[in-house]
DNA sequence: CTGATTGGTAAGTAAAGACTTACGGTAAGC
DNA sequence: GCTTACCGTAAGTCTTTACTTACCAATCAG
């Protein structure tokens, strides 16, 4: 469920940016905006989806809003990736075993 | 630079049934329309920016048109998660450490 | 207490994109 | 050949969304 929103979270380059950025080090909101050519009401509200799909968490520290990388933000997607990955190798497979049987009852 | 792509075509609802169906076996465009509520062109267009992300590739049967998951789609997407988690280690380690040296240095 | 940072939210705009119908072009079936 | 199935593309519409400015609440500095 939760992989669908990542997704849609990183499928923009400005988000992708600030995930990229704040991998290297964690940042405040004011700080970020200053980095990027967009205003800090744009930095506001990518925080946001990227916050609300799980990608980062926040930290309070008096007047600033610290945003980091959140550890295991990505794995709901990772897991979807392997997920996939597997039934289409399971697939490949069982379209092998099924190739197999035909042409053995093809045999000469 | 591809992973961008990859991220955008799997950020759609449909592409990503697309993708998930196709993950089972392969598919003709028909086939496809014919599963999902949305019009064949509708399908054409999803599959059309699939394959130029990579995730898909296509062989032509004749008549028809039919799509599988690429097996190496999704490395470059991978790479970048890979990539980012490594870096945000790698930043958490030299914040540790920096971070321990202050405390050593403000030892009493 | 007063003024200045910090940052989240509302409202409006302009661009992107996911759909539709219409059309054209190629291979299959008769 | 002539028709039918298959599919890609063009053009237009409507929704989504990334951005802006304006506003407001909360914390810090003097």
């Amino acid at each position: 469920m939760s992989y669908a929103n990542i997704l849609s979270a990183l499928a923009d380059p400005t988000r992708r940016a600030i995930v990229e950025r704040l991998a290297q080090a964690p940042s405040s909101v004011g700080d970020l905006a200053r980095e990027f050519p967009v205003s800090r009401p744009a930095i506001s509200q990518h925080l946001k989806v990227l916050t609300d799909a799980g990608v980062l968490d926040v930290t309070s520290q008096g007047n600033r809003r610290v945003y980091r990388l959140d550890p295991n933000g990505m794995t709901d997607l990772r897991d979807w990736l392997d997920g996939l990955w597997d039934t289409a190798l399971q697939a490949f497979a069982e379209e092998a075993k099924t190739q197999a049987l035909k042409e053995n009852s093809n045999e000469r």
